[in-house]
DNA sequence: TCGCAGGTGGTCG
DNA sequence: CGACCACCTGCG
């Protein structure tokens, strides 16, 4: 005798241009985990779901989901309406170093994430490392966030919502060990609960702990402003040993992402930033 | 022990 | 303004 119920699955083909460890190891989400089989299990939009990719045939298999999910969820989530060969093409073309990082994380997808998830795990994120990251932002989640379901053996939680949020102090927060993130969450859940969510780049870099970096990866993964282009000490890094430019001089970098890869500015650094993590 | 990790805000000069 | 520098926390 088995409790089990029955899962849910599907399945579709001929996806190009994907992989799961390029789209889940390249910065820039932190509920997802590599299971033993290479797929990984996670959650997004209050759905915990098990994602795995047959290379050969091309087939993406999402379970614990069925069609309507994968229509109204996950192509957007994984951002398969997007021809990411003409992106490739374009951003290789008379760039040899773009080349080779491309080469390198060929299935690199853009997520298109929650915008107040991204906002609080990129604040989360700030002088922070990736175990710790993802530590605070289970324990945020399952304190404070809604329960949602069992799955594989888990149970699962959203991240709080602003409301709840903002009603929360630095005491109520001290067991998730946010350190002095915990105030700018406060005051950015405060701020989106009266004024609402940001609607541009400029309100967002006007929230309590949000400078130019985590501006910019909040732009990026969840409000589709593809030509932004996040500095970090990686990409400080990798724009100096593969581009020369100043590592200590963020905004030349920037200028310089600006003028060579434009529109196309944050799947650039996606790949670079995986190629140089992947490398070192 | 102490520097460091996918930065930011505050304070000087 | 541009250049420091403190800052929670946990790990090596």
């Amino acid at each position: 005798m088995s409790n089990d119920k029955q899962i849910k699955k599907y399945s579709v083909s001929g996806i190009r241009d994907f992989h799961l460890d390029h789209i889940f190891d390249c910065g820039q989400c932190f509920r997802w985990e590599k299971e033993e089989d290479g797929s990984y299990t996670g959650i997004a939009f209050g759905r915990p779901v098990n994602m795995s990719f047959d290379v050969e045939t091309e087939t993406l298999t999402i379970e614990n989901a069925d069609e309507k999910d994968f229509d109204e969820i996950w192509s957007g989530y994984l951002h398969l309406d997007r021809d990411y060969a003409r992106i490739k093409d374009s951003l290789a073309e008379s760039d040899p170093i773009m080349k080779d990082a491309i080469e390198y994380g060929y299935g690199i997808r853009l997520l298109r994430q929650d915008l107040w998830e991204t906002i609080v795990s990129f604040i989360i994120s700030q002088n922070n490392n990736i175990p710790r990251i993802k530590g605070c932002i289970e324990k945020l989640s399952e304190l404070f966030g809604e329960f949602v379901g069992e799955y594989r053996g888990r149970r699962w939680y959203n991240i709080p919502t602003a409301e709840v949020m903002s009603k929360l102090t630095e005491e109520d927060l001290a067991p998730v060990r946010l350190g002095y993130r915990a105030k700018y969450l406060i005051s950015v859940a405060q701020s989106v609960t009266t004024k609402g969510l940001p609607a541009d780049a400029d309100q967002v870099l006007a929230l309590k702990g949000v400078g130019p970096k985590v501006a910019s990866c909040i732009t990026l993964f969840s409000m589709e402003m593809y030509d932004s282009f996040p500095v970090d000490v990686w990409m400080a890094r990798v724009m100096n040993q593969l581009y020369g430019l100043d590592e200590k001089n963020r905004p030349a970098i920037e200028k310089y992402a600006r003028e060579h890869f434009g529109e196309l500015g944050g799947f650039a650094q996606q790949y670079l930033f995986y190629y140089i993590r992947s490398k070192s």
